[in-house]
DNA sequence: TTGTATGCGTTATCAT
DNA sequence: ATGATAACGCATACAA
């Protein structure tokens, strides 16, 4: 590789005039300056990001946590959207990223060794068991964090707007008649609380009331659990008008129980999902989703932490609220 | 940070002792050798990524090229579980990973110069348009390389059994019944071509002759394409009994047209997909289609790229081919 | 068996 | 405006 020192012998002047030209420094004649640049690009120069992060202290490379209590990898289409988003905003304002995670080889360390082996400026915390005390321990460490759809005291959030997702699906689904609606909800994280409390808040303010056979434990992003609940909402005496999944994929296995009970969606019963994944647009009919604004809060994401990185000392720890929209779709019928 | 000359100055000993002992070299008793080591525990003793890298020449980091011609980023499921399943075989290999793209920041370089720019000890190309110069020099350059599904002359790839995924749909409708049988293929890059060998090649062998009309082009995960070829196929005056789309996310386009002209899957009309994500398997009926084994690719890919870059003396290029699984699903039916 | 010295490529400080 | 020097943390060749 082509280094500082290269250039200083070519140009004749020396390596700490080199950097400087690079860098942009004031103290540097105009005509050196130029000269420096140009020989750097001939010559197809690239600083050492190794050496940079050494002397500098700042890799410009941030971290991104998955650790997936899931199961399913990165798969999921709502983290994959994030991931990417990510990725072209940190991209765009000069940073690389790396994924942070437990046991890197024979080494074990946990997450927070492992950003400071990399020497992480920051990392992004997404998709995490936040009652993991490794991760406690990143996220209140002294490297900079920001969380997704998680807050921890005095750090930067970005939160997908469950509350109002679940109001104005609840809202829509009411507006078209239905008084009996059923909620599968996810497994107890504070994302589900949040759309739980929103669900009864909402059917409250609606003057509903709503069975407690019709709030069922489901687990997100798996069809098989929600596709049991709704057997299981089948069994009732009195069955829901209108069914409300953990998220789009879950309804996916509703969706065959119903097919099996010989029920047409929407003729014979509505259903919703959640987070509007570019499949629940493609299905007929089309699902009456809550897209979540993945894409936004990855760019949020990656731009406050940059921000918090660069800026430390006008930083303050802020929650962001991402809103998402409602896609109507097809699922939903107008009922009496 | 704590760092090596802390360890030696508790332990008494130099710098150079603590380094050898910790990285277990030979000329240090034993009794130093473990003293250092608890000592290094106690302190919470990690290497710094980058000097070592700077003085080694080596970053324990490879690079990952998703340049996503698609446009979908990352978001495919398909690569979304190599992605995942590199990452997890890289880490236990005691590697990191890091995204390589052209631009980052300000500074305008290729994949080459990015991944140089890292450091980076290898890269695995996925997801990229082989076409590219800039893909081309970063895979005939110094830097190890492993490609998937394509090959560089002496470079490693890993190769999807597009020959054996074809030929074992086709022969799996035919064994069905179907005798005039369509499809739909993807954009013309090499995946496509030997799947569309294949399906020639196929074809002929089971003495079938397929009208140019059902062969048609349309593009890889785009639903609405295969939505418009599939309404050209029902027009015609022969009409295909079965479909084979680019993949299973572009059957959904055709699925919400056939509908649409009021036929039923399968009885109707016959469809099969190819990638066999999981949603494939959600559907009902199941999607007849092959299940690409991505998380394989994604394991001999990383298993590869670090074998060439830890013993290059004895490295030689290969490619791998690594076959799928036809999913029988239900959308094929049995006629005449 | 242990320690000393050097350099990886870069930049910041302090002279000139 | 430019340059000499040191230092970031580590690993190695070589000396002791």
């Amino acid at each position: 590789m082509v280094k500082i020192s290269d250039i200083s012998k070519l140009c004749g002047v020396s390596p700490a005039t080199v950097s400087k030209a690079l860098n942009g420094a004031s103290d540097i004649s105009q005509e050196t300056a130029k000269r420096v640049r140009e020989t750097a690009a001939k010559l197809g120069y690239l600083p050492n990001a190794s050496a940079r992060a050494l002397k500098l202290g700042r890799s410009y490379n941030i971290g991104v946590l998955f650790s997936d209590t899931t199961g399913g990898g990165i798969s999921h289409e709502y983290f994959s959207r994030i991931l990417d988003s990510v990725k072209v905003e940190a991209e765009r304002l000069g940073y690389d990223i790396t994924f942070i995670s437990k046991d890197l080889g024979k080494r074990s360390m946990d997450y927070y060794q492992h950003a400071k082996y990399r020497s992480c400026d920051g990392v992004i915390i997404a998709s995490a068991n936040f009652q993991d005390p490794a991760i406690i321990r990143l996220a209140t460490s002294e490297i900079p964090t920001v969380t997704l759809d998680y807050t921890f005291d005095s750090r930067t959030s970005i939160l997908s707007d469950n509350a109002q997702g679940m109001e104005s699906l609840v809202r829509f689904v009411y507006d078209k008649g239905h008084r009996k609606i059923a909620f599968l909800h996810g497994e107890m994280t504070s994302v589900t609380q949040k759309r739980l409390a929103s669900f009864k808040k909402t059917c409250a303010a609606l003057g509903l009331e709503i069975p407690a056979e019709f709030i069922r434990p489901a687990i997100y992003h798996d069809p098989r659990t929600s596709g049991l609940q709704t057997r299981a909402l089948m069994a009732l005496s009195i069955r829901p008008t209108c069914i409300i999944y953990p998220d789009d994929l879950s309804f996916l296995g509703g969706m065959s129980e119903l097919e099996r009970h010989g029920l047409s969606i929407p003729d014979d019963i509505s259903v919703v999902g959640y987070d509007g994944i570019p499949l629940s647009q493609v299905l007929r009919p089309r699902l009456t989703t809550y897209r979540q604004a993945g894409e936004k809060m990855g760019t949020e994401a990656a731009r406050l932490l940059i921000e918090q990185i660069e800026q430390p000392e006008i930083w303050l720890p802020q929650q962001i609220t991402v809103t998402g929209e409602l896609l109507p779709g097809d699922t939903v019928r107008s009922i009496g």
